[in-house]
DNA sequence: AACGGAACCAACCGCTGTTCA
DNA sequence: GTGAACAGCGGTTGGTTCCGT
């Protein structure tokens, strides 16, 4: 036998609170707490059902909830965590002190979101969306083309690009004659470069066994996931496979799986490597710079001119190798360090 | 001033994992 | 061990406000 039926549901009030009803939930939870739900609403006098009183309470009745806009730290933060957690709001908003999940959800869904999108970024994968681009737009000589502000913004999106001139120039020609690549290749050319970076900088960090925080982050990246086989774009790097696999969380898979990844290297990669004796190893400027992910920040938020954006890399940095990196960059903004920021071992 | 569309957000819905009789 | 109810979560809806025409 179970329990006896939560509430019967005819009869229960629906819709938005008055306030003669807030008060005397406010002032039943104050004497009594919060205890159980499901008789709450009727020892408080309230013709509610008890899901709808504890949604009443968590969401806005609660006296630590902070109303008003979002701070640009709380939106960056937002940013960051969403990144790595998706749509755990619950567990996002645990790191955003007074917010609520659904007030964290909605801010997502009207702002933030949008402006991802604005920006040609992917606000799932974080990604940036090569569809979105007009990168033969924004390669005009500037002495004819005055840009706007949402060009700007792309271009940012697209600095990691800056550190691999002859990347650069393939992408551009690829990407403003749509004839010679599909828009699959297309979409999948930013990603690569990004990823190629990462790995740079994995291959150049000195080797060390993964921690058990490192675990933490061992789930594939989206990012990974859209570039398998690129651990042997260069046979340099095959002596770091093992920081790859650490980053890239090839460690879950099968023995072989990477290998057999070989087959589906796409074309567009081959091209890469046939036609611009490409260099993976081209000079990074910053031994500690994750800005293969800077352009995911939100620009129209940042608050002043000439500010580092190194708080919003997470986007294609959230790894096992960089996490590090990524919280002293963060610190020095925040004056917080992301891993005490990024505690998600409970989510993950 | 009136209208329509966009933006915003509180609240509901439905699902899932956990608890308990 | 079983099944019903609970608690919590993410997705969605619908009412309200804002803004441009």
């Amino acid at each position: 036998m179970g329990r006896a039926p939560c509430c019967d549901r005819s009869g229960l009030k629906k819709g938005p609170w008055t306030q003669e009803e807030d008060e005397l939930l406010v002032a039943y939870i104050k004497k009594h707490g919060q205890g159980n739900w499901r008789t709450l609403p009727k020892n408080a006098g309230l013709e509610r059902c008890g899901k709808s009183c504890r949604l009443r309470w968590t969401n806005y009745l609660r006296p630590d909830i902070k109303r008003g806009r979002f701070s640009f730290e709380e939106e960056e933060t937002i940013i960051q965590l969403h990144s790595i957690l998706g749509n755990k709001w619950s567990a996002i908003a645990a790191r955003l002190p007074g917010r609520t999940d659904n007030e964290i959800k909605n801010y997502w869904n009207t702002h933030i979101r949008k402006r991802l999108l604005r920006m040609g970024i992917d606000p799932v994968t974080h990604a940036p969306r090569l569809d979105l681009l007009d990168l033969s737009s924004i390669l005009k000589p500037a002495a004819a083309y005055y840009p706007t502000q949402g060009d700007l913004d792309t271009l940012r999106a697209l600095e990691p690009l800056a550190n691999y001139p002859d990347l650069l120039r393939l992408a551009s020609t690829l990407l403003s004659a749509p004839a010679s690549a599909s828009t699959t290749e297309q979409q999948m050319l930013l990603p690569w470069l990004i990823q190629a970076q990462m790995a740079q900088q994995v291959a150049q960090a000195p080797p060390r066994h993964a921690t058990a925080a490192d675990h933490q982050f061992m789930q594939p990246s989206s990012a990974c996931q859209q570039m398998p086989g690129l651990v042997h774009a260069n046979s340099a790097q095959q002596q770091h496979q093992d920081h790859m696999v650490a980053c890239c969380g090839y460690a879950q898979l099968p023995a072989g799986y990477v290998d057999s990844q070989l087959d589906f290297v796409p074309p567009l990669m081959q091209m890469v490597s046939d036609t611009s004796n490409l260099q993976w190893s081209s000079p990074v400027t910053s031994s500690n710079n994750c800005n293969v992910g800077s352009g995911v920040s939100t620009p129209s938020s940042s608050p002043g001119a000439g500010r580092v954006n190194s708080a919003s890399t997470t986007a294609f940095c959230a790894n096992a190798s960089n996490i590090d990196a990524i919280g002293a960059d963060a610190a020095g903004l925040f004056d917080m360090h992301l891993s005490d920021l990024l505690d998600v071992s409970d989510y993950m």
